[in-house]
DNA sequence: AATATATATGCAACAAGTTGAATATTCTTA
DNA sequence: TAAGAATATTCAACTTGTTGCATATATATT
């Protein structure tokens, strides 16, 4: 169960509490780049993780927006994060479609294939470019990035380098099976 | 919902009916390069399709060994695998372990984050090693692979595409905490 | 003789993830 | 002024994935 630690880790990050609300956004973004889920899972583990005291919330009144909890992570949450970040990680579970396909591919069509490989190459070269934008705007000058902003830049080379890889991959599988199949 | 996709495609890949048991080890071995999932899982879902007809089973009397059920594809389950492969795939949902760590790494002595990228490459090398040998086994000559073999050289390249951009970036971040952190 | 391994299937309980909807407020835009 | 987007939370139902257990037979090893 990561999501909770993706959570703790969200809040620690941004330094400030922060409203289930205001980690989906979040997770569409930054974190998002690795981590995906949805509100309704937010909240879930929101509550649950007050239950198990790792964070704390506290009601918000507004006067221009609908009030809002926010949440705060509580030392024993900090804790627990820590002593996360030491276990062993285990790669992620890879589930890709694209590859079961590929698998029987031979049951249609090659142009099929090819053609859904450009729609996947496509997708992966438009995170790429995000990525890039994202890299020049705020890690140009890597020696100036504060402590945070380096660990934040080697999240970013993972996008990118996995981006690329998954690109290349895209290129080779095109050529191959234009030029070597059928 | 991708597991069904990946059963239906496999047995389709064997080209004969193959039992729950076969199946998880096929998962263990080649598809599950690609598709992690337990034995468990494969039993309810064979379950589930049979109930819907896209595969029959029949039970197969053994001496030396227990009874076993065999399940084979139905054209409507093939059918339904062709129109599958023609949708849109989507990209894997990242959920890495390691990129959360990453994100709060500062909060860490850096050498704990350093320790667990070499864990992590030690990983992927093991299994970059375990996918040429493959490769030299099975796919050394390309030209004269049958037409299913090609597509399985796709996949074995996408997996050893991944494991080389994983190893390359555990070495960037690497380098990147003992030379330009803290 | 005992233990481990391989074959073979399944249940139960739970955790995690998805989909769709409901509710309520305020700000912006057409 | 009506519609839509953004803010904010939650319920319900469902599928998918994980963990642990239970059962049974046969072969190989110690």
């Amino acid at each position: 169960m990561a999501l909770s630690h993706s959570i703790l880790a969200t809040i620690i990050g941004r330094g400030r509490p922060l409203s289930g609300y205001d980690l989906a956004k979040e997770f569409n973004s930054s974190v998002g780049f690795y981590w995906k889920t949805t509100h309704q899972q937010i909240y879930r583990e929101l509550a649950r993780l007050e239950k198990e005291k790792l964070v704390t919330s506290e009601v918000v009144k507004q006067k221009e927006r609908p009030d809002k909890k926010i949440y705060t992570i509580t030392s024993e949450g900090k804790r627990f994060l820590v002593e996360w970040i030491a276990l062993p990680s285990t790669p992620t579970p890879i589930k890709e479609d694209m590859l079961v396909k590929m698998y029987i591919g031979y049951i249609v069509p090659k142009e099929v294939l090819i053609e859904e490989l450009e729609q996947l190459k496509k997708i992966h070269i438009e995170k790429l470019d995000l990525f890039n934008e994202y890299g020049e705007k705020y890690f140009s000058d890597i020696k100036s990035l504060s402590l945070k902003g380096k660990y934040r830049y080697l999240n970013l080379r993972s996008g990118i380098n996995f981006e690329t890889s998954h690109i290349s991959w895209c290129d080779e599988a095109i050529k191959f099976l234009k030029e070597e199949v059928e």
